[in-house]
DNA sequence: CAGTGGTCTAGACCACCTC
DNA sequence: AGGTGGTCTAGACCACTGA
């Protein structure tokens, strides 16, 4: 237990390996949560435990927890503890959905699954998800409505060995988020994404699905997802009809 | 100097203006970025000076400073000092252009004002920037290439008063980042901004000076952006041309 | 060398939640 | 009443910078 904490005395400051306690601490809570010993949803041990527990001040402890807390990781709620952050939570669900209705507020989200069926990856996917080419993968279609109007068309690509019996029918009994079907049902917490944007022309299958012109201007979105140590778990492509919605970003 | 402790005190917990000590104290630190007292790229007080100034312990002035470094609003440098945020400071230049490569790295920035004139403001110019139906404001159309290839046509609107002597030719000498010549020039300094993305079709000008097929899909990206106090500052359409780039964003 | 931010500790008191 | 996170303090020592 006090090994971690030699290696902050002078004589192993200079140590390649040298990272600062509060730091260390947050890999212990982070192996935590990957292990599952935590999951999403769940209390954490208070700062007062994890001090003792790790044998430091709780100053280093809160530390640790504030970064965390920072990048959504875990949640604070002064007066009950220090909780798993979950998808589950409908607060924080259009984190990884930035649409916004350009007039009014956005309504009745229904999530649509169209087909769903394995296959083996492709080069692209394999890349792309770090899998061996020909590695068991998943692939979704499915269509997100804003009351009357269709929205997004996604294809999303996962890797088939970490959700073994996804089905149409297990699509269809999950509810609007997927994230929460996947963190729920195969404990896979999705924690971090990349996003690359363009304009494409519209093709025959999304005209028909998002009810545009064939070849009118769609918004392309192609998402990377990764779950804990920076692990990809989930490629999506998304057609984003931008008549009556925009993207929503904050820059700061 | 003690008046704001004491609202800290027991007797006060419960006043309705009351807000943690460090949130004081950042109020305290952003009134002087407001008023010009530490202008961008200064050094502000040592720590220990603000928290001797302010009437309260070191600890609780690094609490402060803490959060305005995370928002972007400071710099720390350990052994030097903590710094007023700058857009001169070219590591934070693609903080506010969310474009990348497809292939490769992005290079050999160039910005090519087009035109710059003044007008007075229509409605809808007026209602994003807060200002009055008519009053003065400065348009300017601008190209940015990267390398051989035409990325970005942008039509910035900006509030005249707020740059006085802002014409073609102070463009033309300002340098490619806009941000740092309204910084360096004017004093107004962006440090947030909201963006709005659609898919749209090219129109004969966009298409023209990004050289692609007049039709053909554009990215179009709205941005509000604002100065200190949420005060908005500059409205900006920008054309981008994603056939060899694209809008690159992070989901955390 | 002196001054800055960075880390770590120990302890006090507060606000919030639950029992 | 007892536990949790939230705020604030005081003091120690370290790492980095520049004169």
């Amino acid at each position: 237990m006090l090994k971690f904490i030699s290696m902050n005395k002078p004589s192993a400051m200079h140590s390649p390996t040298f990272s600062p306690l509060y730091q260390q601490i947050r890999g212990l809570i982070t192996r935590g949560l990957e292990s599952g010993e935590w999951g999403p949803g769940d209390v954490i041990p208070s700062e007062s435990d994890l001090a003792a527990r790790f044998g430091v001040s709780q100053g280093t402890v809160r530390k640790a927890i504030d970064e965390m807390a920072a990048e959504n990781l875990l949640v604070r709620r002064q007066g009950k503890g220090t909780f798993v952050a979950t998808h589950n939570d409908p607060r924080s669900f259009f984190r990884f959905l930035r649409l916004a209705a350009n007039e009014g507020e956005l309504k009745s989200l229904k999530s649509i699954p169209l087909e769903c069926w394995r296959a083996k990856a492709g080069t692209d996917v394999a890349r792309t998800l770090a899998l061996e080419p020909g590695a068991p993968i998943i692939i979704i279609r499915r269509l997100l409505r804003f009351g009357d109007h269709p929205a997004v068309f996604d294809e999303i690509y996962l890797p088939g060995e970490l959700f073994p019996d996804l089905t149409m029918d297990v699509l269809k009994s999950g509810g609007t988020s997927l994230y929460s079907l996947f963190e729920n049902r195969y404990g896979v917490r999705m924690i971090r994404a990349d996003e690359r944007l363009r304009a494409v022309a519209a093709d025959r299958v999304s005209s028909d699905l998002l009810d545009v012109a064939e070849g009118s201007p769609l918004l392309l979105v192609e998402r990377v997802t990764f779950t804990y140590a920076n692990k990809p778990v989930e490629w999506r492509r998304g057609f984003y009809s931008t008549h009556d919605f925009h993207y929503h970003n904050e820059l700061g």
